[in-house]
DNA sequence: CTGTTTTACGTTACGGGTAACTTAGCGCTT
DNA sequence: AAGCGCTAAGTTACCCGTAACGTAAAACAG
């Protein structure tokens, strides 16, 4: 008792017992079993489950990025969850890291499944939903409206006077951000008389190489196409490199559009047309939130980090 | 205790009773504390400790994807740290992260302090070090030699027949890969005769801006330099921004060399010449090392994953 | 010098799950 | 009907750190 007490410095002790518990304590190697404070319930972990899709997609790392450094500011470690994009693959991590007792969870998308939503609300933790923001959050929610994004690049692209756009982007089981996004996007498109050709590429990730062949099929298609949106920069990539290696002058003969605006998007000699989110800030955001309500701090429960449409010059521009 | 019979599927209880138990389950939404269960000593946890320098390297999130993703399909968590390159992070994060009772530690990076050291021997559970390969490691090791990988850099640079040579990257408080991959580097250049220029930029991440302005340093202090061999791969993609837009024909005026071989190096028309390691399958095999140590059987103490030289087209080839 | 307060340290109990042990109850045998 | 074996279920103790409480000794006041 005497050596928790020195150890924790609450005082209650002499200096020299102090001295001699220290002794012990570096003669012994000893480190106190964090595991057992929690579990008698004294204080809460300083865990937080942190789920993420994935973590080839730059974007996300940049996320889990900003969430692991604040969080490390404040002490708190990330249990992380790679859920593949599946809500199947969220509950059984959501069931294995509440077991866990963790101090709070930040989840990646706003959609979960019937049980995962009984056991967060039944939790009584904070919880932070990611990525795409939802007016009404379990608890709290940060992210930028996806809708909004992909109807703003519709507006764009209508605007220099595309009509006959694409969108190249990968299909999955239940909806996301990226369908919402192409939900806005096509609303923009068609409000302004123009129609949108998908072509969704099946069981693949949204990487390089399906943005090269899912734009091959596109064309192969529709070979009328002036302007292709993508899942995101990444594929968009993938369809730019079609499109020179097939001899196509972007932007004149073909409009290329992305989103997330990736760091390597600097790399090229054009700036690629995208949307910049701050994702780093996005995550460092979660984390504040999280740790303002652990620490019993006024929070809002949503918060819009915001999006910037990037014209670059991989479509027309106005005055052509 | 018949409930805990019932939810281990241990035997010993009724079919009625089962069905009793897993009724009012469902009715309080109850889940188990597994903290118990560890505290108690009757089983390990679930939890690995992670610690990855950072996510802004796109090498090190497939390192993690690829831990975690083997980590997960075993039943296992990864508790994350980022330790931002310095020993002092790491040291803290392991102490905390130990305290938490994990099943194992993967770390990155085979330099440790002293007092990390101590701490990861007393703890009796399985380390894994992984990145650069270590003879003799705390008690397994899985990577590359990285030494051994900027030598046939070095080697293969020489001999296209490049002598005065520059090397662009970041300093750094303590020895680590890219440290040694420079010494074998220069020992490969030295010993066929040529020399080496090193341009360290001080205080940044090894990310593409510092390869463009540590660049022009470079060809400011030393303009006879004929090829440039750079901490990795997105470090060479801003080199090769700033030679492009200074005009310079790459590689007839200069060659450019990276390490990593980034998966975005396919958007370019022609391949970056850089040193290909399969990060994903490095994470996977210290993964399955640590399962194979938490469940018995017999492992190797080193695993060398290999990496493969990528000529690419951004020096000269062996005909020019 | 007595009575009161303060300081230093010790003791007990608790948290939730489970190993190890005990007891109750049932069916079967002879 | 007594005895045995088996199954189902209950009881106790433990893991380790700490809140709450207890106690002895020192410090202080009058």
């Amino acid at each position: 008792m005497t050596a928790s007490r020195v150890l924790r410095e609450e005082g209650g002790y002499s200096e020299k017992t102090r001295a001699k518990v220290l002794a012990q304590v570096d003669a012994l190697g000893y480190l106190p079993n964090r595991l057992a404070t929690v579990f008698a319930g004294d204080q809460s972990s300083t865990f937080v489950g942190v789920s993420i899709p994935d973590l080839g997609n730059e974007v996300f790392a940049q996320v889990l990025e900003g969430i692991d450094r604040k969080l490390g500011s404040f002490g708190y470690q990330s249990v992380l969850g790679l859920t593949q994009h599946t809500l199947h693959e969220e509950e059984n991590w959501i069931r294995t890291v509440l077991s866990w007792q963790p101090a709070g969870l930040i989840l990646t998308g706003r959609y979960h499944s019937p049980r995962a939503t009984d056991m967060l609300r039944n939790s009584g933790i904070p919880i932070v939903e990611i990525w795409d923001l939802n007016s009404s959050p379990l608890d709290m929610s940060v992210g930028i409206n996806h809708f909004d994004s992909g109807f703003d690049m519709g507006r764009y692209l209508t605007s220099l006077g595309y009509s006959d756009v694409g969108y190249v982007g990968t299909s999955h089981d239940t909806a996301n951000a990226a369908t919402e996004r192409l939900n806005g996007f096509c609303k923009a498109v068609e409000g302004a008389g123009g129609a949108v050709v998908k072509q969704l590429c099946l069981h693949d990730t949204a990487t390089f190489y399906p943005g090269f062949y899912g734009t091959e099929q596109l064309l192969a298609a529709k070979n009328n196409v002036e302007c292709i949106y993508y899942q995101n920069d990444a594929m968009a990539f993938g369809g730019l490199q079609y499109c020179v290696g097939k001899g196509l002058n972007v932007p004149i003969d073909i409009g290329i559009a992305g989103w997330g605006d990736l760091p390597i998007a600097s790399v090229m000699n054009r700036r690629l047309t995208s949307c910049h989110v701050s994702h780093l800030k996005l995550g460092q955001r979660a984390a504040e939130m999280m740790m303002a309500r652990l620490t019993g701090e006024p929070v809002n429960s949503c918060h819009d980090i915001g999006f910037r449409l990037i014209p670059g010059s991989t479509v027309r521009n106005n005055d052509s």
